[in-house]
DNA sequence: GTCGGGAGTGTAAGCGCTTACATCCGGCAC
DNA sequence: GTGCCGGATGTAAGCGCTTACACTCCCGAC
């Protein structure tokens, strides 16, 4: 591999003036800039990406870790990661499964150097901390739906609201007892999810109780599962919120091998919005959780700082969500009980499929907080 | 942020002890060795990744670049290549939505001097070129399924043979005429399964005829869209092989919504098995192309030659499709008119849900070649 | 006692680059 | 002609690290 020496060498110039031309310098001459530029590429040279971020201290590289890849909506956050972070010229380096503080702490060591900021997501609470503690040496956005106030800048996905408005949907459309299929137990955004549920049950009046909180893992088999569950339940549930919409695919997979439909016997509603909900049978009535948008907006914040090498003010930005209502909660099926909700709706029987105007801001009091 | 000189002034010793003691080399006596890890610790110490690397030239780094982050396919594949690299202690610079060849080109330049080899995901013809020539001075693996042999190590798909079953699959069940809704008319995965396809019914000796080829871009609602065309079609097919899943889903929807019965009125069927088509009414019939596989196997052919930082041997692997039989297509309803066909695939009628026991391996010529 | 050798540590070079500063040179004002 | 200025280029330091080689002990063999 040629060096800038080479280059410098072959072009009959100090190795300064072929730094400059690769650097955009105004003070070389066109003619020489031509012709560094052509014996350069004859060569097949282009500065090396280390040597030079050692002694800049920049490298245009941001590290991403996150908890898994599994399943859409973690690529749909890569996606906007990637997307944001070219626009601006960076590289991403990828880091996951980071299952506890541990395992995160050694990632980011490694990552050191070798980037000149990060976005960490983390369901977990300890590594909250392992990330507070980065954030003063390095450019950080935590991407974690906790309650509670981190000395970092944190970007939380508005799980309490979404499931609030969700729950308030189906207990509006006259459904109960409505059960929750939740997800793993120390999921922080699966709690936050389990907390509107409950709020929303409290709000109509009714109670939270044990049975009608399912176990669940976010995955389609645990959805499944959960079926033969819910249909020895007495009595049996009008309605079904899970806590995402792969268990919530699952789910409605199952019901329907025993011969249950959805939603005429039993709404089936999740969370997400992936892509396919909307070519499902029922389609998906579901609460938007933006992925591509969380990527995006956690690379808005991090982005300037990065490009300063400045620590990242200590703040709490909040994603918020929007409630889809499509068939499977069984809205045009049941009448709706309140003026507002008819309103709010619009029309959305089962053919409301790819119509844009099938959704609602649910998470009205999201948006930017601090 | 402290560097060796601090911690080696700290601990009283010189530089080139810490460093030996954070490379593990045997020669520091424990007591030191101890004494120089307090020290990092209280200083928060940890070599810097750039600076290593350009003394060592090794970056412990591989770069990814795909055409595209969107669907589960390009998330399988970076999951599969996450894994396996990270097994191997490396990391993962990703880099994406590189259309053309001079895109290519320059993402490849930035990731020069960052990275100890490269993974390449290209459908393009054009960039097989561009990765031909990178492939001397650095470690390479082309994921391309172009059938022209490469001054590369290849790693292809076997869409032909997949879509070769897949068609033979749908003839054997007595449909016809059976229609194809292509993908990019530039994409090689497309255009190698249309082959697959063509070379299907020729073996039952149908025509090839170009009405029966629809047009469509591998989005779920391209598949919807074409599901109009398909219905004007006289005579009308009694089967459609989508190129990809997410046209088929998109495709049963809209079908579904004209009501059209999938399989009883047209079978429809895909390629890719993604997570979600064993959960779909009627479960897909279609072909399995291991996303996750592939980047492990990409990852397999690499990872030595990243090691050994020598260029990979021009080669040519090919991973093997299955075809997955379920209910899309029709089998279960229509009597199955050849006897080999009820050996190959035994009893795959709706019920086969999540059953491990439906699958077929299609691609028997598929595996190591060069 | 002398010597050799190996274990433990230090010294210094240099990876490929950027950049402050030095140098050179041509042109222009005087 | 001299001096000055500024544009173009060169020189050299040094980013943080690894590692070849040098050095110093200390111990055992003789």
């Amino acid at each position: 591999m040629a060096t800038i020496r080479d280059v410098a060498r072959e072009a009959g110039v100090s190795i300064a003036t072929v730094s400059r031309v690769f650097n955009q310098s105004a003070l070389v001459r066109p003619e020489t800039c031509e012709h560094v530029r052509a014996i350069a590429a004859r060569l097949d040279y282009w500065p090396n990406g280390a040597a030079r971020s050692l002694i800049t201290s920049r490298t245009l590289a941001l590290g991403v870790v996150l908890p898994d890849l599994h399943g859409e909506f973690f690529s749909e956050v890569i996606r906007g990661i990637d997307l944001a972070a070219r626009r601006e010229r960076f590289q991403i380096l990828l880091s996951s499964s980071h299952a506890d503080a541990e395992a995160l702490t050694s990632a980011v060591r490694t990552l050191r150097g070798r980037i000149d900021g990060l976005v960490v997501m983390s369901p977990d609470a300890d590594s909250a901390r392992v990330v507070e503690s980065i954030a003063a040496s390095l450019p950080v956005v935590l991407i974690h739906s906790g309650p509670e106030a981190l000395a970092c800048a944190t970007l939380a996905i508005a799980n309490h609201d979404g499931a609030l408005a969700m729950t308030r949907h189906l207990t509006a459309l006259g459904h109960r007892p409505i059960a929750m299929l939740c997800g793993p137990s120390r999921n922080i955004d699966a709690l936050e999810r389990l907390r509107g549920y409950r709020a929303g049950l409290a709000e109509a009046g009714l109670e939270a109780e044990a049975a009608l909180e399912l176990a669940g893992d976010f995955s389609e088999d645990s959805g499944a599962a959960s079926a033969a569950t819910l249909l020895a339940l007495d009595p049996r549930p009008s309605a079904v919120f899970c806590a995402n919409d792969a268990m919530a695919i699952g789910l409605v997979s199952a019901l329907r091998d025993a011969g249950v439909r959805v939603p005429e016997e039993i709404a089936v509603t999740g969370f997400d919005d992936v892509a396919i909900g909307r070519y499902l049978s029922p389609t998906l009535t579901t609460v938007r959780a933006d992925a591509f948008a969380l990527g995006e907006c956690a690379m808005r914040i991090l982005l300037p700082h990065a490009q300063a090498r400045q620590p990242v003010p200590a703040q709490r930005v909040s994603l918020p969500t929007e409630l889809v209502v499509r068939a499977s909660c069984g809205a045009g099926l049941v009448p709706e009980t309140e003026a507002t909700l008819r309103r709010r709706h619009g029309p959305h029987a089962a053919s409301a499929r790819r119509a844009g105007g099938d959704r609602e801001i649910a998470g009205r009091d999201g948006g930017r907080a601090s």
